[in-house]
Formats: structure tokens, sequence, C-alpha cells
DNA sequence: TCTTGACCATGGGGTAGCCCCATGGTTTTA
DNA sequence: TAAAACCATGGGGCTACCCCATGGTCAAGA
């Protein structure tokens, strides 16, 4: 099959598998008339495959050693958990940050409240940033 | 002062200060003997206006837009209310694609939990993703 | 059969906010 | 005076693509 069929079957972008192809994530052999891109129901399920483990959290060098560890017969089963493990913990921190940082916004657009806009005066920027500048 | 001075006065690195610079967030005059970058007081405080507004979550480009305001002697806090606002909105957002991201991967876990690692057989590529594709 | 619209490939730029490296000139210090 | 420290410039890299332009190819309708 062509690009776009894969793509529609697929569910993802003719961008998304030109990029896969470029960085040797999915392979296509090529029409020697006329040098389209052909796919087999292969790249399909690999596809697919690339598909659930992104929604997972991997990300693509992760799935290329994946495919590595596949192709020289070794199980990637081992490498996944501690991936996914790994994954967790710094989503979780990636959280927590972002937690904090909602809170550090939403203090602040309190303390605001009361405060009216400055006007420009020359020496301050934005009264309402500069009134956060400790923190 | 030069750069180096500045970015330890600031507390942030000669790159980021070279980034700003380039992009326009800051600028600097030359020393005409070597060309060596000098900056004063003012590029200082404007430094750590930037870092704080950087710790609130706004973006380079948002503060560009703040320091345009300020330099038409147009109030910026109006626009930096809406801008933490909608900070706000997409930071809870991308922290509940986090969040569900991570039960995903919590869930996959545990089901994983009781099954073996696949060993290698020419069609599957990793069992335990495997089991997770029609999610 | 011709044309026109859909499809394909390639290459390049953009995203956010920097970091890191290499090269070569300058300044400072011992 | 020579080495160490500092400066500027330019380029590549990161993450996972998206979007655009150009130009060749194909398929279906008039």
């Amino acid at each position: 099959m062509k690009v776009s069929e894969l793509a529609k079957r697929a569910g993802v972008t003719k961008d998304t598998i030109r990029h896969y192809v470029a960085i040797g994530l999915l392979d296509a052999s090529r029409d020697p008339d006329n040098g389209y891109q052909i796919f087999t129901e292969r790249a399909l399920s690999r596809l697919q495959f690339i598909k659930t483990a992104r929604q997972l959290g991997l990300r693509l060098d992760d799935i290329q050693a994946i495919f590595a560890d596949a192709a020289h017969d070794h199980s990637p089963c081992p490498r996944v958990r501690e991936l996914i493990a790994d994954r967790i913990q710094e989503t979780r921190k990636t959280i927590q940050e972002l937690s904090l940082l909602c809170d550090r916004m939403e203090s602040s657009m309190e303390a605001w409240q009361d405060m009216p806009d400055g006007e420009p005066d020359g020496h301050s920027i934005c009264r309402l940033i500069e009134s956060q500048m400790d923190h």
C-alpha cells in the first residue's frame, strides 16, 4: 500500500510516517517505476505497535531500542518494564512541578486581585510581576 | 559589565543571555575596541524581571509582548492577568493529560505483574505492549 | 484522449528555550 | 611573557513531528 492508505489505516498523518521512515523506525520498499514508497501489512502492525507504545509514554528512541532487541532475538520485555517504571517516576515529577507552577500562578492571581493595573512610569515594567519578584 | 558578570549576578547562564540578546529580549551595547557586549544595571533588572516572569509560567514571546506594551507607554498589566489565567488553564489541562498517562502506565504495569516476559518468536515484538493494543 | 485534481517525493524551515562544541581573538594574571 | 580565563560567532542538537513549496505521477471524468 502507499503512504496515504497506511496513514489512514493506522490513524496517523503522512508526515508521521515519513518521519518514522526517515529515522529508520519503519521501513518501506520502493516502486521501481516511480519511486513511491510501498508498505506491507507488517509495516501497518509495526505502526500500530508504535502507536500503542507512544500512548504508554515511550519515546521514539525507546521504541527503536525495543525493535533492536526483537531484531537480535532478545526479549524487550524486561527493558519495557524498566522504561515504563522510569517514565512513571518522570511523569510524576513533572506533574508535581506543574502543580507547583499552578500554585504560584494562582497565588499571584489572588495577590493581584486587589491591585490596580500599574501605569507606565519609566521605571517599572509591570507592577504585578514585580510584586512577585522575591518569590 | 560583561556577559559573565551579568550571568553570575542574575543566576543564569551566558548562553541564556546570548539567547535573549539574539531574540531581542535583552540589549547590549558594544565595546568599540573588542566588540564585547556591555550590559547596564538596567539589563540586570530586566533579566531579573524575565526570570520572575518565567517562574510564573510566561513564555518568552509573552514577555516580549509585555516589554512592547511598556515601551509603548501602555500598561501590560491587563495582558499579564489574561496570560496567567490562560496559562493556568493550559497547565491544568497538561496535568490532567499527564495524570491519565500515569494511570495508563500504572495499570499496564499492574496487568504485566503476572505476565512472563515473552520470548521472540518472529511474530510478536513485545507481548507486554501488544497486550495493551486495544486501549 | 486530454485534462484536472488527487497523490507522491524531496528538501527546507519552524516549534521552545536553551545547551554544547569548536574556532579564533582578547584580556588578565602570575 | 605565557598561560589561563574570557569573549564572539556560528553551527548542531534536543522532541516529534507540522507545514510549505516545487515538481513529478496517476486516475477518473468529459
